[in-house]
DNA sequence: TATATCTGCGCAAACGCTTGCGTAATCTGG
DNA sequence: CCAGATTACGCAAGCGTTTGCGCAGATATA
């Protein structure tokens, strides 16, 4: 039992390697009977073209990568799917990288790409990039970079986010409505781009209802427990504190904690509201407003964008920028009691 | 400004290109003075050796793949974070494919691993998944396959699962001596081993306190509005049931929404266990007793069980079933009151 | 009928790396 | 001082595809 590869298959029906290659390849050099007679003795023998093979000889792997600072998220994990998907339907294949919001690692990563294992990347930055110039050299390297949600400001390619700023503005404007008077916002990295842009809605939203406040940005880090001690200190510090607007699902949690620690009661001593995308906004104790970004569609729209880039050889990545936008859902944690 | 290969750095050196190839790989066949130099100059020319080149020449690819059904639920998210860990670790790459729960996808995906692209699989099988042949066939190919949390039984290799009959057990039990007298447990696909391993810790339960009950097994599928309703037929039908347990995260929201719609309280009127890895488990209302598997330990466990076996170039996979215990968790929802 | 245009296929050189084997040169012990 | 072991490296044949180019024979154009 030979190994089945391009040459058995040439032998067997006496022709060349390159016409069987052509045939595989559905080529227009090929004619129709030989295409069919190819395919045939392929599939009666199960013949796998070697990927390897064929990445090295075409330099196109078929293969896209996504790197990301985490997937405890639910935001990554359903863009994950989006990503996947397209991917997939397109005969693509998708490594994962996770950056643990660690620029180092997020370096190492692009940096190994320079050996042609992907044909491009989808990325979400970490949380410490601050230096871009590992995503530079990659891209002078011909590898085309698509960003989705946390992009590199100084980069010029294509990126998907959502409304970051707007949705922020109109999740602050509810709290405002809602009769809260001192708001905080829970953030992280101010570093990344969409954390500015929710800070600028934010401010916005406010600076329209004429009130002005200092301070009130909590920087909160990865540690839940953490985060938890950092709200409630704040909580305590400044008693008057009646709306949160967090900006991470994950702070969501420690908002929640740190207000039953303090026998707050949401909403009706604290409203909360948060970006957040998982289904269980709706049964939480109360139920949450919520933010939430078209995580699938962003992922999916990101590799729809860098797959058309592979397709035309000269890689014209044009620099676009597409919105799409965050829906506010209003629950209970922001209803109005008494 | 020439491609940067090996054979450009063999040229530089005055060295032939094996030995550049077996200098970089550290080989004890190459003094240690040339390797400096061969290192040296590699990392001056920004030498990154090509990907497919290596694999093809070496026949291993230095990549897993890692086969779900999904990454909705926050198990795989944390499963796949624990299995990135040890391959990145470990200098491997990990190629991720979602089947969408459908057999058709999942063969379709193994039978294209046939193709040398990845030295090994890290899967979870599909809930439609009752055919095995494509994992035997993959397998016979020399390609070994471990498994976590979702395993095929008839196949005799490296396994990583909880112990799911135990726990559930454990939840029944939990259930019943909370006062509970009539159960229903929630379910997905009941070809899955797991969920008869679920089934039947809750059965052993059930029998050990003198229940004995029919029916008490619903059947859900992929659609949480569908899935709602269905327990919401079944509590409506059957006024007395008292206890729920859910054997996928997923089905929480159903369980709670369902008991919401029939205006029955939790814990008061019926009391929730749900296998559960979300934090926000904690914040729900009322917050969820829970069984969570050590998702991310489970990933890495598996891919560990792997790697271990790709270091062999005899690929020794022994057929070990490794089990790590889920911990319940008591919270609000099955507290007794009144 | 001679010339140009297709069609369908083969030749052979990449692609960049790995690795079995061979072989000088140096080292070891008796 | 010499046989055998050891060290450090080179040769060259792969690994399995892809692809530019060439070339017959068939068909179309003038």
């Amino acid at each position: 039992m030979d190994k089945v590869n391009i040459k058995r298959l040439a032998e067997e029906l006496k022709l060349s390697t390159s016409t069987i290659s052509r045939a595989l390849q559905d080529s227009y050099q090929i004619g129709a009977e030989t295409k069919q007679r190819v395919l045939e003795l392929a599939k009666k023998l199960n013949y796998q073209p070697n990927a390897h093979a064929s990445s090295l000889g075409s330099r196109r792997s078929k293969t896209i990568a996504v790197v990301i600072p985490e997937v405890f998220d639910s935001y990554f994990a359903l863009a994950i799917n989006g990503i996947e998907a397209v991917a997939q339907a397109r005969g693509y294949h998708v490594l994962i990288y996770l950056t643990h919001e660690r620029l180092q690692l997020e370096q190492e990563i692009l940096h190994a790409f320079q050996s042609g294992r992907v044909d491009g990347v989808v990325m979400s930055v970490s949380a410490e990039t601050t230096s871009t110039a590992h995503i530079q050299a990659l891209r002078a390297q011909g590898v085309p970079v698509v960003f989705f949600d946390r992009a590199a400001d100084d980069i010029d390619t294509a990126r998907v986010t959502t409304n970051d700023a707007e949705s922020t503005y109109q999740g602050t404007c509810h709290l405002l409505e809602r009769q809260c008077t001192t708001l905080v916002l829970l953030s992280i990295s101010r570093h990344l781009s969409i954390s500015r842009q929710r800070i600028e809605g934010y401010r916005r939203a406010l600076a329209e209802h004429g009130i002005s406040q200092r301070d009130d940005v909590i920087d909160c880090g990865q540690d839940p427990e953490a985060n938890c001690e950092l709200v409630k200190n704040t909580l305590e510090a400044r008693p008057g504190i009646d709306g949160i607007i967090s900006t991470v699902e994950m702070l969501t949690e420690s908002a929640y904690q740190a207000c039953a620690a303090l026998h707050l009661r949401i909403p009706h001593d604290v409203k909360v509201v948060s970006f957040y995308n998982a289904r269980s906004a709706a049964i939480l104790n109360p139920s949450l407003t919520t933010i939430s970004q078209p995580a699938f569609e962003m992922g999916k729209t990101a590799a729809t964008l860098l797959l058309k880039a592979l397709r035309n050889p000269k890689s014209t990545l044009v620099a676009e920028n597409v919105v799409l936008p965050s829906v506010l859902t209003i629950r209970n944690s922001t209803t109005f009691v008494g």
